[in-house]
DNA sequence: TCATTAAGCGTTG
DNA sequence: CAACGCTTAATGA
């Protein structure tokens, strides 16, 4: 049901796991199995107890929350390649958000103890929880930003900036395949708003919109829309 | 009034 | 067959 990943995998997915000698690799493995999630399906609900840190093998994954007002806010998606959930972890705390598999997705569990053992033990390790932290830090200021500013492209390029991230999605690319629907949800835009910022963007030239799927050039030219004057 | 949305449907790759 | 474009009716600012 929920088999240990394999060698193989763990490298396909988890660049972390390359700057690890191969004892602690090996622990590592052996802390992590696989899981299937259906698309639309909660992974788990906010105020969940979920003590695993997550890797996303295959799908992509939304973090989301709803207001007491029933008013649903996105926050980031997470594509293959990305690992989430230290925070909850190190803390021990319930959930903050609901974690949605936005398509079929396929997830890799690591156990807290695993967790607490590699950041107890491995330099390597914590190296890169540190590296990742630092990553999303300025993401998270960045998507402040775009709040405030309430403009659907700007929004839309935030979103895919994040998941267009080579340090913390190295798997993914210049190419991502992810239909505008998903888009608009990860963005919590209707699919008409998203389709028409979408082309606002392409006609900037910072990305193309092809068939299920965005392509853009270079990361820096999609993470630094919008360039209006100096602020 | 004007803008935006969800829903349904037709087209297309 | 799923992604996308287009139309339409409802909603609301």
């Amino acid at each position: 049901m929920t088999p240990l990943i394999s060698a193989e995998r763990l490298a396909a997915i988890a660049r972390w796991s390359h700057d690890l000698p191969e004892a602690e690799r090996e622990r590592a493995r052996r802390g992590i199995v696989e899981k299937n999630y259906a698309a639309g399906s909660y992974i788990c609900h906010l105020g969940d107890r979920f003590d695993v840190w997550t890797g996303v093998i295959d799908g992509i994954v939304k973090l989301s929350t709803s207001s007491d007002s029933g008013k649903l806010i996105s926050f980031a998606g997470l594509p293959a390649g990305a690992w989430f959930g230290e925070g909850t972890v190190l803390k021990s705390e319930p959930r903050r958000y609901d974690l949605v598999a936005l398509r079929e997705t396929r997830l890799a569990l690591m156990d807290a103890a695993t967790f607490f053992w590699l950041f107890e033990n491995s330099v390597a390790f914590n190296r890169f929880l540190v590296r990742q932290l630092n990553e999303r830090l300025g993401q998270f200021i960045g998507l402040v930003e775009t709040d405030r500013l309430l403009d659907a492209p700007a929004r839309i390029a935030r979103a895919l900036a994040f998941l267009f991230n080579p340090e913390l999605h190295p798997a993914v690319g210049l190419h991502l395949a992810i239909t505008q629907e998903e888009i608009g949800l990860l963005s919590g835009l209707s699919r008409q708003a998203t389709n028409k910022a979408l082309k606002m963007l392409e006609e900037a030239q910072v990305l193309r919109v092809d068939r299920a799927g965005i392509s853009i050039r270079a990361w820096g030219e999609l993470n630094a829309y919008p360039m209006r004057g100096n602020r």
